[in-house]
DNA sequence: TCCTAGTATGTTATTACATAACACCCTATA
DNA sequence: TATAGGGTGTTATGTAATAACATACTAGGA
């Protein structure tokens, strides 16, 4: 049996490797392994499980290896690191450049994504009025997802 | 001489000695030091920075006692941790519970607060979209400080 | 062919961030 | 004077991230 999980992963590595093959990086094994264990999880992982997982069945993956993977997959956009409880989370929509916002549920811990064009403008405004000019931006949330408000 | 960051300071802690006389909690010593060397930074401190700091002529200050003051101050909203980089800044608006965006400077790192109203609401009926309740929000950003444009 | 520059990984060790667990102290109140 | 709640001190540990250096592979030029 295929899962739709399983479908949404495959499509998942085929967008990384072309969008590898336009930057011209190379789409190497432990970039790969790591994007995989990410897209298969139903939630963000933290980084030392990433590297628990990566060690099964093969030789031990150390730290620098995940974060290596880690920081290239973040800046191609295809993960997305939670800055509130520093854990990453594989995109769904395969390397969008454009800024979302995360919100995490407290209670199944799964992350969705929210795009948000209107806030950025906006706070690129409230930033101007006191003189930042607004570079980078960070928006994240906690709540409740809609299935646990359903099941409670 | 008495400069006006520390009467700022002086105004800032009188505000949390009464926030805390209000909310029946006490004003510790351990609470003041952390808040004091907050208050007296240009820039925002990491943890272990501030214990060092706290540590200085005196008894040794451990880890665990400017994290609980830390969480405590964080709690009462007299500073706001800033998820990025881990750091720790006084709030220069003694207690508002409301939320704040803060945006970091990446030449000086001094950080900025900026309202943002409008946002919440904006973000709240964006995450409703996808059924999503949001409870907790949190704005970073990043970018180029008013006084740093003008040096440059 | 050989050299070299660029990119990426492997490995060891260390630094930085945060909390668990328990003993002790103080103070209010029953 | 017991005892419960809140707070601190201390030891030890858990968790997140990176420095530094060695090794490997590839592409392009002498
Ligand atoms: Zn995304
Ligand atoms: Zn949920
Ligand atoms: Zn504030
Ligand atoms: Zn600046």
């Amino acid at each position: 049996m295929v899962t739709s999980k399983e479908v949404q992963m495959q499509d998942l590595i085929r967008q990384a490797e072309a969008l590898c093959q336009r930057s011209g990086m190379a789409f190497t094994a432990p970039r790969r392994r790591v994007l995989e264990i990410l897209a298969a999880s139903e939630t963000p992982m933290k980084a030392y499980d990433l590297i628990s997982k990566a060690g099964e069945g093969g030789q031990a993956t150390k730290p620098p290896t995940v974060y290596r993977a880690l920081d290239f997959l973040c800046q191609l956009g295809l993960v997305h690191r939670i800055e509130q409880d520093a854990t990453f989370v594989a995109c769904n929509h395969a390397g969008h450049a454009q800024p979302v916002a995360l919100f995490v549920c407290n209670s199944c811990l799964k992350a969705t994504e929210v795009a948000y064009d209107e806030v950025s403008h906006i706070l690129e405004k409230a930033a101007a009025a006191k003189g930042f000019n607004l570079q980078r931006l960070v928006v994240e949330g906690r709540g409740q997802c809609q299935e646990c408000a359903m099941a409670a």
